[in-house]
DNA sequence: ATTATTAAATGGATCACCCATTCAATGGAA
DNA sequence: TTCCATTGAATGGGTGATCCATTTAATAAT
């Protein structure tokens, strides 16, 4: 091999997918043929086309968590792409939680296990962008819940109400002591566990990606006005009693009427219901 | 500005982000002072911060859909980072489904309106990773399919029980013609103005994302078997008749044992069943 | 007035480097 | 021998220069 080719000389020859010169002189070529077949222009870009090579691998198993992508110069060989284009895709891929890229030699890109925080990400960004409105994911929350309840009469474990009880302790602490911010981590905790308990992951993804930012709406507002939900370990008890003993339609009143009531505290001020001030990431806590 | 500075001269310097090189000098300056502060190290990285940047000024309303970044080569100088790097955060969130790139003058970087699509990404990726299983999956949907004919029968529109009505008329077009794979399409679709029925885009959403993989395994059986559910669109007029009169407890029950019996269809043979043949990107139809 | 042509802006992609981190191999000191 | 410091290679992180392809507006030719 030698030790500096003449620049600006395309090297590479076996390469897996055609270069974006290649494949444009392709297309041209195409075109000033004889047959009008209009065949659906390959706008598709490089980076694209990558990801879905690592996703299809994914799919069909080739792939699995764990497992290591080839270091990014050979791969970027493998592929017949610049590896400036190979690192878009991974990066791509990492943003979406399927890679982890990591440093150093033995270093490379591993595939991840599942990261269902995704979702949260995904809710953010449609309330962001305006696509739903804060009123639809309330809503939305209310009836998750309405339904996490009923599953999770039926199929929390006694290590799921225990995770329950535990959490309304550290709640009863952080009342006691005045971390009304702590107060407010532990309940959203409190719901993760509660979906957790019905046992069923898509379910809790779901329940956890609307119950994040409704949090934050509440994070935003203990912040700035320093009141906080009255007797809350107290309900949160009495909700548990009803779950433990399976009993679903005194277990969904108690719910329903609690978030209805930290609606009503929420809409007091209605500034505070501020889009910004509740995605502003004041607070990497609820982040993570 | 002269024609071409000489080459590995930093150039920049009024720079928002420091670089690499400038932040790890930085670091290592700090830890060489008297304090030992340990101050939360800078291992952040370029891109990921660009991302955050961006989604800060859309969550704050700064930027908003339609509105344009500058261009890539004056943000990267503006941000004080290489345009490579911009490209890849640029990339991540173009996959995101938060950016539009566009080509050419006038074009750039445009933000987009939200793309329901992507929480249907997200759950194809964790089938794929393992984290939720289809059991999970097919028992979300049920569930959730409950509650939204709960809620499309309180709020269903007489426009949205047309929509279904033409929907079943194009069902029943596609069984009179024998295009069994058009008519999975059609049922996707009925399930989707089903769930928009209910005025709900987050419920839409999340329907949609967990009916869309559903299908993929329908389509591969009746792709492979040729066998089709009978009496479909009867079914389905027997429902939307229960709908059209907010039926809830008839509309639940015709809807809940339709839902049992493509399961039994499903389950028929196992094979079919494989994520390896649903997740396969064999039909981009279902992918849009 | 209409139609080609041209030029500039912009994203798409490549190449050739350089840096920082990490870890295994190596080698010297206890 | 055992332990610890050094070294060196592999790998991701990042930069800058350069070229290509596409798109659009301005300009020229008809």
């Amino acid at each position: 091999m030698s030790t500096k080719s003449s620049p600006r000389a395309p090297q590479r020859s076996r390469t897996a997918l055609p270069n974006r010169r290649e494949r444009a002189t392709d297309h041209r070529a195409a075109g000033s043929a004889a047959a009008p077949t209009f065949k659906p222009i390959h706008t598709r870009r490089t980076f694209e086309e990558i990801c879905e090579r690592i996703r299809e691998q994914l799919a069909l198993g080739v792939l699995k968590p764990g497992d290591k992508l080839p270091a990014e110069r050979e791969l970027a060989q493998q592929l017949g792409v610049s590896r400036n284009v190979l690192r878009e895709a991974l990066r791509s891929l990492e943003m979406a939680g399927v890679l982890r890229l990591q440093k150093g030699v033995k270093g490379g890109a591993f595939i991840q296990q599942g990261d269902t925080r995704r979702m949260n990400e995904v809710m953010r960004d449609m309330l962001s962008l305006g696509t739903i409105s804060v009123r639809e994911l309330s809503e939305a929350r209310v009836h998750v819940l309405d339904l996490v309840v009923q599953l999770a009469c039926a199929n929390a474990r006694r290590a799921d109400l225990d995770a329950l009880e535990a959490n309304i302790e550290r709640t009863e602490l952080a009342t006691r002591e005045g971390r009304l911010l702590d107060r407010v981590e532990c309940s959203r905790e409190f719901y993760k566990l509660l979906a957790a308990s019905t046992g069923n992951k898509v379910i809790a993804m779901i329940v956890d990606s609307v119950t994040e930012i409704h949090m934050r709406f509440v994070y935003a507002k203990v912040a700035s006005s320093g009141v906080a939900m009255a007797r809350l370990t107290e309900k949160r008890r009495q909700f548990l009693a009803a779950l433990s003993e399976r009993n679903v339609a005194l277990a969904s009143r108690l719910l329903r009427s609690h978030l209805e009531s930290v609606q009503r505290m929420l809409e007091q001020d209605p500034g505070a219901m501020s889009l910004h001030v509740a995605l502003a990431d004041v607070q990497p806590g609820l982040r993570r």
